[in-house]
DNA sequence: CCGGATACGTAAAACGATTTACGAAAAACG
DNA sequence: CGTTTTTCGTAAATCGTTTTACGTATCCGG
């Protein structure tokens, strides 16, 4: 049905290897002949196959991408940024989502992997990264996004997360919030531990005891409903400080289903920044990941391994920004100060 | 780097045709020679190379997707709920995305079909499909979803969009509002002309005049500025019936940004479903698309076109749900009421 | 015990590209 | 002008599969 590099050839007049050149331009061929080529290719709609391609001269041009979740902005942001950032070298993408279990990750990554990509990118979707042997056998380089493996050796982009919790601790606690409950997908993941650490940190330097923190799943459906089931006997709190998007979602719904108000009555701070946020009422105040960033930055990276460059392995590490709007709000009662103890424990929860 | 076929021919002590039948179940292979076959292949780490099986067998195992952005959500959805169904029939998916530009959707498709793809999901980005010719040549099947050209010729899925316009005017004009502000992405797209058309007609029907319309882009940016500026003469309106994700946000960002109160001030209805509509204050009234369905009904066609079968094409047209919540309320000052004419003109818009 | 199925493995020819080795013509050089 | 070099096209080999054609062994009925 389509036609072939010999087809393109025979209509021209000229060898396969001739087409071939003229396609690849790997090596020079006579001016006239180009243009009889092209001539012929286009009469015959004829674009080089790429899977022959690939076989033969042993170089992919496609590129795999596994993520946890495709129904995750954050996860689509990525590939979004790094599509576009593939295509300027000519390359595709490939997908596949592991719904956040470890055995599909493991199924789905073999299917990738028999495509012989030309490199991978992975946002693993436990962070030991299991199935990371068959990446290692495969033999191509790959960079692990957003969620890195403990003592991982290999090229990883991430935030920096541990300062990211601080930024939102300190928000927080600046504006004389003294009892906030952490709001965590789930500890198992190291990104989220991290947060986590900052936040504490945060807290230990202002003398003041560990958060609340409570762990609330991966989608917003879960989420939505151990928030319910834990805002039944919560009354202190006066800031959430949610550390995903779902979460931040969830945050919103069950205190909007409890009647209280954001954020005269609580404050919320969440993660990940979209549309949404800003358009919602109260604007959300936020902690930006830059998610534009992390995808350029990781094609970066495999682009140089593609290459062969034999760099060391990098984790890179980029910052978060606060966006402060209007979801946070000093605490009530509590002057704005940074002064430790005190406070917080015996503050009244105003109830809606 | 990668063991082939061969390898684990030598290794089992058969020949490469034996371990294909193997692993393809092309043809029957006695049960000690599978065994030594798939031990060998074990322990090389063996999987057939998908791009050579392709391009022996004819047959691909991979679908193409070209969507206008993979930043919008709706698009993304779309994405996840065909890469499962796809899953299911061992087929995986390569994604490009055209930006909403013409031009970068040709080279972009061009690129895809260079994959020589089993099939293709098309969301074009104007809904002519002026590329659509690059598929008709490549002779593969394909399935337009969501904006579908104009006496297509083929297999298309979409909502119902007229009856989404109905089912949102009806629910506004039931609510008692007769200055309704539409909120159009750009009236070039077919599905936005339809909504409106649906709209309209519910206007007749009422006895009450075109409403207004305004055109605002395809993302949340440009949709922000043109709301705002377009607020700024505007008083009477009593409520936005946006008719896209974006223009949702728009509109609520410029609401707030004058501090008009929702429902309170001015009721807002917007299209597409997503988590967070349900989680903000107040939860927004909205038409939900059947994403999950379309993904699924785009997979189901396409498979019976790949097997061969010469079913007439169809255009399946999905409901929409109407997903009642609590920012749209009843008009201030208009008793709810089916009555023609009257009111809405000169009802007064309270100003926040 | 013979003839014809039946079962199943192997070698070799594809698929559509790229790459290598070779050769003919043109160009460069002394 | 003869020799060497450069330029550039072609034929054939090759990538890792699948498929076709063929061969050998076993089985079965008569």
């Amino acid at each position: 049905m389509t036609a072939s590099i010999k087809d393109v050839a025979k209509k021209a007049g000229v060898s396969a290897g001739t087409v071939s050149n003229v396609f690849s331009g790997n090596r020079v061929v006579r001016a006239d002949l180009v243009e009889r080529v092209r001539e012929a290719a286009r009469e015959l709609g004829y674009q080089p196959d790429r899977a022959a391609s690939q076989l033969r001269a042993g170089k992919a041009r496609i590129v795999a991408a596994l993520v946890p979740d495709l129904n995750n902005p954050f996860f689509t942001s990525l590939i979004a940024s790094i599509e576009s950032s593939l295509r300027a070298d000519g390359m595709d993408i490939i997908v596949a989502s592991s719904n956040d279990d470890p055995a599909e990750e493991r199924t789905r990554l073999a299917a990738l992997l028999a495509w012989r990509p030309a490199a991978l990118i992975a946002i693993p979707c436990a962070d030991e990264f299991a199935s990371r042997d068959l990446v290692d056998k495969a033999g191509i380089p790959y960079v692990v996004v957003d969620r890195v493996p403990h003592l991982f050796e290999g090229d990883a982009v991430t935030v920096d997360n541990p300062e990211a919790g601080r930024m939102a601790a300190d928000h927080l606690i600046g504006l004389g919030h003294r009892n906030i409950v952490v709001v965590a997908s789930t500890m198992k993941l190291r990104n989220i531990r991290e947060r986590c650490e900052g936040i504490e940190q945060v807290f230990t330097d202002h003398g003041l005891g560990r958060p609340t923190l409570i762990e609330v799943g991966l989608d917003f459906e879960t989420a939505s409903e151990r928030l319910a089931d834990f805002m039944e006997g919560e009354r202190q709190a006066t800031a959430f400080l949610a550390l995903t998007n779902f979460a931040t979602l969830g945050v919103l719904a069950s205190l909007h289903q409890r009647g209280r108000r954001v954020p005269e009555d609580v404050s919320v701070l969440g993660f990940d920044d979209y549309s949404w946020m800003r358009a919602v009422n109260p604007p959300l105040t936020a902690i930006r990941q830059p998610v534009e960033e992390m995808g350029r930055m990781a094609w970066l990276r495999l682009r140089e391994r593609i290459a062969g460059e034999d760099v060391p392995f990098s984790r890179m590490r980029l910052n978060c920004k606060l966006m402060v709007r209007t979801s946070t709000a000093p605490a009530v009662g509590s002057p704005q100060t940074d002064r430790p103890s005190s406070a917080g424990r015996s503050a009244p929860a105003k109830t809606g």
